[in-house]
DNA sequence: TGCAGAATAGAACGATCGTTCGTTTTTATT
DNA sequence: AATAAAAACGAACGATCGTTCTATTCTGCA
């Protein structure tokens, strides 16, 4: 494994080949990045607990038997999963905002990210949130394993909040953790109404309520946004 | 069935007998109560996909082949589910917000009842955010009824705060469908933080964040919270 | 090129799933 | 109390589940 570890902070030039390519990866670690990559997309479709060691067989060619071997257990099987999410989100949401400058720009890029790994495109589901519903009463590894990446992602977007008050760019008496909170209820929102309630202003509505959190707690002059909201411009909606 | 039926409007003097006294209740109707009430639990627990028939046998000590009688199938149970927790729900948090006053008032109680049903109580989740999540990559009758519901739910909520802006206790440029959605979004995030993660502070973050929302969207004169922000003091937290 | 060890296949296990069917018990009515 | 209908049971079905075992194929290194 040369993915991302734990915790989340910030490694200058980092950059995760998403598959194959490295140096002295036997034939075995190859198929089972080949069948975590299969999981992965099935679990985003139909959740973690809905992933089958018949199907993954089927899908990625291989006898049951064969798929099984690699992790011993379903439970490892799923923590692979989340550990190959994990690495993924990493890389797509934390690691390229750390480009952006310490404060509320690089508040901004998490969120943006965010909403883009989370819901904007076609693709499918967040595990993080289809796996809280899944595992908040299903004690064991694998909600520890669930619980433990969100935690870390969660702790990576307060701390970027905090660091916007510290750069000046909050108002003092700004609560971060309850801006957290904030931010994190518009992701799920959008999250929910994209993708279960088809709602088309979803996004909108995320990235307006993002404004409303700034207007709350951020200072003026480096509340107003820069000329597009959305640092990707041109995308869907 | 004497519950409360489609659409959402207000009722005066609604009340639900949760089990039994009904005059013309028939045997099979009563224990089909029952194995609703059953798997209402257990699906609030395990989600709609993990209701299953033989675990319903066992609690409610009854033949797998008794109870699947009642249902015919097994979408037709989770559909029944779904129908059963509809009801509740708009017993416990959309009927008694009725007797509040038009525009924030009413808001306000919808929103302290919603948080009261989705994570206060210690009992177990919300059908709606664990089934959206279960469903929405899952086509059929039961996605069909179960965003039914919910659409039902969150367009009362809509009107609600339609209805406070016609009253003047919102400002004139808020835009209820957005002010709807970052309401939304607070409940997520508390079931959440507060069922997943088990963050002791959830409760008071949803409820700072609904006051976040009234200081943007609301007058000043109307923003202003009765005494005590949650209409049941001396509850948890 | 041969050989050890890793990797995969194949068959079978007990369990549980939703569902079907025929029988028996219970209910409601006369 | 007798009777027809409704309700519940019990056994079995085919399918799928995760897992175990043994046998076969393949891979990497001498």
């Amino acid at each position: 494994m040369i993915t991302s570890k734990f915790p989340l902070k910030a490694v200058p030039g980092r950059g995760r080949s998403a598959s194959g390519a490295g140096r002295a990866m036997q034939k075995g670690q190859q198929t089972k990045q080949t069948i975590v990559d299969a999981a992965l997309g099935l679990a985003a479709q139909i959740g973690l607990e809905g992933l089958s060691i018949g199907a993954l067989a089927e899908v990625t060619q291989m006898s049951k038997s064969g798929v099984f071997a690699h992790f011993g257990s379903r439970e490892e099987l799923q923590i692979s999963v989340i550990r190959e999410y994990y690495a993924r989100f990493s890389d797509e949401v934390f690691f390229p905002a750390m480009d952006e400058a310490r404060g509320l720009p690089r508040v901004r890029a998490l969120f943006a990210n965010w909403m883009k790994r989370v819901a904007i495109e076609l693709q499918s589901g967040c595990i993080f949130i289809s796996g809280a519903v899944e595992f908040d009463d299903r004690p064991g590894p694998v909600r520890e394993a669930l619980a433990s990446s969100v935690k870390t992602w969660l702790a990576a977007m307060y701390r970027a909040v905090v660091q916007a008050k510290e750069e000046g760019h909050l108002l003092d008496d700004a609560d971060e953790e309850q801006m957290a909170f904030e931010i994190h209820g518009l992701i799920l929102a959008l999250h929910y109404e994209a993708r279960f309630l088809k709602h088309p202003r979803s996004v909108k509505h995320a990235n307006q309520g993002f404004e409303n959190i700034l207007i709350r707690y951020g200072k003026a002059k480096a509340c107003v946004s820069s000329p597009s909201t959305q640092p990707n411009p041109g995308s869907k909606e």
